[in-house]
DNA sequence: CTTAAAATGCTAAAAAGTTACATTTGAGGG
DNA sequence: CCCTCAAATGTAACTTTTTAGCATTTTAAG
């Protein structure tokens, strides 16, 4: 599955490399094959999950028993900060996406670094922030925007943009989890979008054509206060 | 209106009292009058927002020009972390739900009371690791609950139970604004759970009948693998 | 008791989303 | 180069949710 998500910030980048190798070295690493489950929900164990290499899904059982995606974590990111600072189980099954390498840090070890190198807490902050505001929008823009609208957002967010124009190997079907609705609603609003000729849908990839008016179109929704204050 | 969100950690109990003290007094502190408007969106000033009495409510206009709820803050919580470390805006209208008083510490002093005071980080961290968890859940709920176990949901998280009983005084429209729904669909959901004798529905109040039952209604739809790490 | 505003109830039509099934596409094997 | 098959996409019937309108109930104030 393609993962479709701006780039962000990442352990690698928000510490010092001699603070996230000591952080990497607490913990136990272990490698995991294609479709291997790294932890289930439900998992009480305390500690701080970390994505060293490789790439990991995140997703739960849906009412019909179909798996629904909910994150797809990236080498240098992290999960199960809730279990660090509450007594909170884990809340999603994590599957290595392809190959992937995960450090587990206990609770305990982590605390512990936590108070020699401040660091960590500074960065860890920063990274938790980061994917706060990422949520949020996520949930403003899932109340705000059409769907149209949102999976333009999602193709702009994704998209290298050369020329105002871009091309992004995916599948309907990874925009669809991505958003949280059905691959058909997905491709319904991808129609809408070729009908205006601003992206061209092809077997595995879409071209948007014109950068542009897509953000044109998703401004057309995004109304706000015309105070500007600075 | 009622804030249905469940009483969570704030910056009081996060912090020490003279830490706290500390932080607030580098800010300005300003009271806001009931459906004051303290911050727009858009607006760039980077700082952290601080409730430091009285409610306030996040939001933006949706598309029809109406106001949607995105959040409802309480005394101690925080606001607009995003602005710290990186360079944007602020993402949401926020007002003052009944009288509130607002601190508000600009992003220079804030980063310089960080590496003073270690505390903060780690406070700051804990709330926000709080919020991510929340707001995970809220998304996975989302697509992973039917709207009467989500209504189900929010009415657990909102009450104090006595007994396997529970009064919550809101309004039906309250519940549909939290869970991103119209007030007519909350309504269909909430006599679904009034038809199984698990709430009473009444003039702005619901009274939650069964409580156990309520929490196997949701269980039934919280599939998950029948595994039990520990 | 009267009255008005707030909250809830109800209905019908339209829009959005889902499920199940049909069709197209492209890579690999003969 | 064609055939085959699985992956990806397209289509249609059905369900859920929204919107909008109006009716009814409840509460508090006069």
């Amino acid at each position: 599955m393609r993962v479709l998500r701006p780039r962000t910030k990442t352990l690698t980048e928000a510490l010092p490399p001699e603070t996230l190798d000591k952080l990497i070295s607490t913990g136990s690493t272990k490698k995991y094959a294609d479709g291997q489950i790294i932890q289930d929900r439900g998992d009480k164990r305390p500690g701080l999950t970390i994505v060293t290499a490789g790439e990991v899904v995140a997703g739960n059982i849906g009412q019909d028993g179909s798996f629904l995606t909910s994150a797809l974590l990236r080498a240098g990111e992290t999960f199960g900060e809730q279990t660090l600072f509450s007594d909170l189980r884990r809340t999603h099954t994590l599957w290595a996406q392809g190959p992937a390498e995960i450090t587990f840090v206990t609770a305990k070890a982590f605390i512990q670094l936590l108070d020699e190198e401040p660091s960590i807490a500074r960065a860890l902050l920063t990274l938790m922030v980061q994917r706060n505001y990422e949520m949020m929008d996520f949930i403003d823009a899932q109340r705000r925007f059409s769907l149209k609208a949102r999976v333009a957002r999602l193709l702009l967010a994704t998209a290298d943009e050369v020329n105002n124009q871009a091309t992004i190997e995916c599948r309907q079907e990874d925009l669809a989890f991505m958003l949280g609705v059905s691959r058909v609603a997905a491709g319904k609003a991808l129609k809408l979008l070729q009908d205006e000729e601003l992206v061209a849908l092809r077997y595995g990839r879409i071209d948007i054509q014109d950068v542009a008016q897509l953000r044109v179109l998703i401004a057309d929704e995004d109304q706000f206060f015309p105070v500007e204050n600075d």
